[in-house]
Formats: structure tokens, sequence, C-alpha cells
DNA sequence: ATTCTAGGTGTAAACGTTTACATTTTAGAT
DNA sequence: ATCTAAAATGTAAACGTTTACACCTAGAAT
């Protein structure tokens, strides 16, 4: 058995609720007395047991976070942001991904409902509405990341999924291209709508028309992005310019691309988004968006221990928008100068 | 406040200890009681409390798991692995990076000393002295991934480094080249010295000769490859073939070989090692060793579970070896058919 | 010397389970 | 109807903290 409180009040001679003040600084204990505790208990290397604290405290130092999927370095670098600034907060990171829609809700009400967790982290692809009253009603702060519903009493941090869609589509037009298209992520999707939203508002806005013709879905798998390059180039209008709504779609349409010896950029454009690592070999360099993913982790978390800490209301909704950034490389046309920057 | 057993006691006209043998199936309680119990604790969402089960039961359903870094899809596939089997065994799965080797201490101690975990898995680049020490006194199993020491009296999985390399050095040797460089991993770390072994023992074994200017070092960045590159290419003797301790060195080959405009495999051939999602797109295709990252992780967290539930003793030290496998590309000089199978 | 105050300390309840042990109920055998 | 054994249930302790409250001390103010 560990060491527990009784044994270091047993040998500092003082009662157990004295030796709880002195660890937790917290209630008047004699400053030779708490010195004798912290060195027996630092002797005895205790650690207070977080069952018994939990029961007593109703907080663990842990939060929870809920992915949709456990792949790729795009989840992986949420966590990264996660994790820096829970071991940072000395805080404790319960992990998991939502495997089903269904099950959503029971990883929610298991972290939530016993106080396995202090507070959640939630992304899920689409908001199901039971979930939504659930994360209402819930006395433990959730923060939800990318979520796009029109859930007002939330608390949201959003990557700008439709300004970087937009400005990317404005640097195409600017390049001159007439016949824009796009490879759409899957229709659920919010961020997948909102990437759709921004290339279709550009090209209004800019003055370009809408070709539906031009708007291929996809389902964001490299896979999808390959057969959606070959029917663009077999049909027309045939376009000039592709806007891949992410990265990993684009390098589906460098595959395809180099099959048919179809030149990027020089007989067809074409553009990403997120700005995976990969994105930075491809020849030529993807031009694409950059999604501060870490830094979409990181300010969650950071915005949840403070609301733990009563620093900020958790009654109060709050919504972030943390904005993207364009990536210029080769495969829009621009001149680029490739070399070892790219590491 | 949540519904406690309390509560469903009171409602159902039983004692709490009736209401926790039905619950747990756990002791003698007659049909009709246990039903009422089930039907009131359904209708009142109970969920057990963690902290005071723990309290009791001296176990969580948790089990944490430690990583050198939070980054990449390697790092991710086994969590991913691990994810997905604790999911189907109802189990939680708490997690860290061992942020600085003086870490992996604490987060070990703070993990199991207190019982917040019920076991660990732990992944380090090297096992220092005093972890190893701690690891083999603590009472809660511990299972080591990948860790290459001499210890004993130690449970862990691993990867098959030393046979990967030899094999993929071994392809080398068949295709009839003569001066096979190799560009090793961070001299510390244990995947790196395997694998530089597993290569110098197929040359050896095979009849060529070692030659310690064909042995560069690097540090598994894509960086050290396009330097050590640069290096291999301009010196004598010019190697013929390269064996990349990794994939994301070999990356940083191709693109040091496109702008000198060096042609793989004509003018060198060039392997890797981990068969990463990117390698698939290099054109041509890296051939490379195939690791079992999520296999690895599925593995280790179902033996922890026969651990924790008494099927194996976790007195018994225990190792496994899982071995990887080649994957043929273009960038050994193999005839190589692209083509969408690569998805 | 007495009273007051405040800081220091102890006692015990509370948190929600599990479970050994004691007690009651049930049903079958007489 | 009575006895017995087994099954069902209840009581209470235990797990290790935190904390409200009570108590005790020592020194300051009277």
């Amino acid at each position: 058995m560990n060491t527990n409180i009784v044994e270091i009040a047993k040998r500092a001679g003082v009662s157990i609720a004295t030796v709880s003040r002195a660890l937790n600084n917290n209630g008047a204990v004699r400053e030779v007395t708490r010195q004798r505790i912290l060195s027996i208990s630092k002797e005895l290397n205790y650690i207070p047991n977080p069952h018994a604290r939990g029961l007593s405290r109703k907080t663990t130092d842990t939060i929870g976070v809920i992915l949709p999927e456990l792949i790729d370095e795009f989840f992986m670098d949420i966590i990264h942001g996660i994790d820096e600034e829970a071991y940072r907060a000395n805080k404790f990171v319960l992990i998991s991904s939502s495997h089903s829609q269904r099950n959503i809700i029971e990883t929610l009400l298991e972290f939530m409902g016993s106080g396995r967790v202090d507070g959640v982290i939630l992304m899920v692809p689409q908001l199901h509405t039971e979930a939504a009253e659930l994360i209402q009603q819930s006395k433990r702060p959730v923060i939800l990341l990318n979520v796009c519903s029109d859930l007002k009493d939330v608390i949201s941090f959003n990557i700008d999924d439709y300004q970087g869609a937009f400005a990317i589509t404005e640097h195409l037009i600017k390049h001159n291209y007439q016949k824009i298209a796009t490879i759409s992520g899957p229709s659920e999707n919010c961020d997948a709508e909102e990437r759709l939203r921004g290339y279709q508002e550009a090209l209004i806005q800019l003055g370009l028309s809408l070709d539906k013709n031009l708007i291929i879905s996809g389902d964001f798998t490299a896979r999808s992005g390959y057969d959606g390059f070959k029917r663009l180039i077999n049909q027309t209008p045939k376009p000039d310019a592709i806007f891949a709504a992410n990265d990993m779609m684009a390098v589906g349409i460098f595959e395809s691309a180099r099959e048919s010896g179809i030149k990027i950029p020089d007989d067809i454009a074409v553009v990403g988004f997120d700005d995976i690592y990969m994105s930075r070999f491809l020849q030529p360099r993807l031009t694409t968006v950059h999604v501060p993913i870490q830094e979409l982790g990181s300010k969650a978390i950071q915005y949840l221990f403070k609301m733990l800490s009563g620093e900020v209301d958790s009654k109060l909704p709050y919504s972030e928008v943390l904005s993207t950034s364009l990536v210029i490389g080769g495969s829009c046309g621009c001149p680029y100068q490739s070399g070892h920057n790219i590491f």
C-alpha cells in the first residue's frame, strides 16, 4: 500500500487534518509543523490518492478530449497542443475517439456525468442535436472544436475555413484563371461546407460565374482527389485551375496528373487546404492554406483552464475564430524557388 | 448532484448493498429485485462514480500511455491502435508525452504511484536506469514499447528493426550494388542502432566490405537526409545505393537529388524504413520497410489487459518482436508499376 | 489576574462505492 | 407446524481525502 496522509500524520505527530492543510497550503499551520510535514511527505514519496481527492473535492485534474478520429498528423497536432498546455498546468489528458456518432453521447456521458474529467474538448464532424443538448445542460465546461452549427450558447474555437477558402480562390482569380473548379469535401462535414462557401463567394464577389459542372464532390481522401481530377479533365468545360478542399485530395490530383502527363501548373493550376507536411514535398510545392491546428488545441485548453479556475465565466458563450494564412508554392502558377527552406 | 446508489436504493426500497450487488452482477440478488434496480438506474441515467469506485476497488478503468513525442503519423498510429482496443474493453486512455527524460519518472510516479491508472504503456527512446528500477518495482504492470535495453525482467513489444534493416540491405545487395551507404539515425536512439546493425551484418554476411566512409550519421529528420545525401555524392567512394534509416530522411534525399538533377534509381538507388504514408507518393515510390505500428499498440494493450485480468502472470517477463516486411517501390531499381493502388 | 482574540490543531462527517459479516426470508424436507 | 439450509438482504466498515466546527493555546489588552 502506498503512503497516505494517515501515515504522515502519525510520523509528524499531528492529525490528518493538519497534514492536509499543510500539503495544500490551505488553512493555518505553524511554519515549523508545515516544514516537518513537508519533509516527511517528501521522504515517503507521498502522492495524494486521486480517487480520495476526487471524491472529496469533486474534481479530477483531468480533462477529456474527444476527437473524430485518431489518425493523421492533423489530429496529432491538436493532441500535441493540448498535451503541452496540460503538462504546464499539471493536468492529465484522457483521450478518446468518437468511435461512432452514437458513441459520442455515451463517451460524453461517461466522461462528464461521472466526474471522470473536469471538462471536455470535443471535436465532431457534426453535432447531433442530442449531443448538443447534453452539452448545454452539462455542469462541466465543454469546448467545441471546429464545430459549425448555429448553436448559440456554446463555447467554441474554430478555424476560419471560409476566409481561407475565399483567400486562396481569390489568389487563383488574380492569376487570371477563368474556369476554377473545386473538389469539395464530404457534404455533411462542416469544414467542407465552409470551404465550399468561401470558394463560391470569392467567385461571385470577384466577378466570375458559378458553374455547377466545376464543383465535384470528394471526401477528403487522396483517392477522391485522384478520381475527381480524372473527371474534371475529361469534361467540358475543362477547368484551368482546381481548388482541392484539402491537401490530401490535392495529393491525389498530383498523382493523377503525373500519370496523365498533365503539367502543374502549366496545364492546370492546383491549390489545396491544410498545409499538411507532405504538401511541401510535392512537385511543384503545393500552394495551400495554412491552418493553425496546434494553436487551436492549445487555445482551447487554455480557455478551458480559465473556466475551471473561474477566471472566465463558464456560463458565458464564447467563440474564437483562428484565421488561416496562404502558403504560396509553385502549383498555383506563382514563380517558386524550391530549396531546403522546406524543412 | 448526480444520482448515486443511495438514491436508487431508496427508490427500489432496498439497501445500497443490494443495489451494488445487482449492478455489478456480483452476489445473490433475487431476479425481480435486480430487474427493478436495473430499470430504476437506467431511468435515472445512473453512472457509478469512478472515484468512489476507484477508492474502494483500487482500480480505475484507465491505462496510461507515455510516448516520447506527440507528433507524426507514427505515434498517432500507436495511439490509434491503443484507443481502438481500449474502447472495445471499455477502458479509458490517459495520454502524455514524456516532456523530458527527467519527467518520465515524475509522470510514471504520478500515474502509477497514486493509482491514477491500472497499468502503463511506456515508450521512451532510451531507458534511464532510474526509470528502469521504478518499473521493476512497480506493483502495476508496465509494458515497454520498442525499448532496446538489456533489461531482462521486463515486458516489452518491439519492432524487429534488425531484421528489417537486414532484409532491405540484402535486397540492395541482390540488385548488385557494390557501394551501399547508409544514413543512420541518432546514435543514442535504439531503433537507429538496431537498423545500423542490420545494415552492417547484411553487408558482412553477404560478402561486401564495411566502409566507414559510407556510414553517415543523421537524426531521422528530412533535413539530415538532405544534408547527408549532399555529402555522400560529393565524396569518394561515391555510393551507388543508400539505405536511409527512416523514410523521413529518404524524403530529404529525394529532395536533394531532385535539386542536383540526380536520378533515382538510375544514378543512385535509395531505400528507407518505416513505410510512412508519404513514401508511396515519392517519385519513384520509395522501397522501404513496413513496420506494423498500429499492431504494436494494440498488441501491447491487449497483453496489458490480460495482465490486469489475471489471464497472464504480470510477474513473468515477456517479450514479443513484431516482424517487418519489405515494400518494394521503384527507388531501389526494381521495375515498378505506379498506379492508384497506392491509395 | 482576567478576558479576549486569533492562530493553531483536532474531531468527525462527508464524498460514493464495495464487501465481510450478520441477519432475515424463503422454500423444501420432515 | 417445525426445522434446516440456502438464498436474499441489510449493516457497517473501509478506501483516503477535505473541511466545517470545536477546542485549545498563547499572547495582548484590559
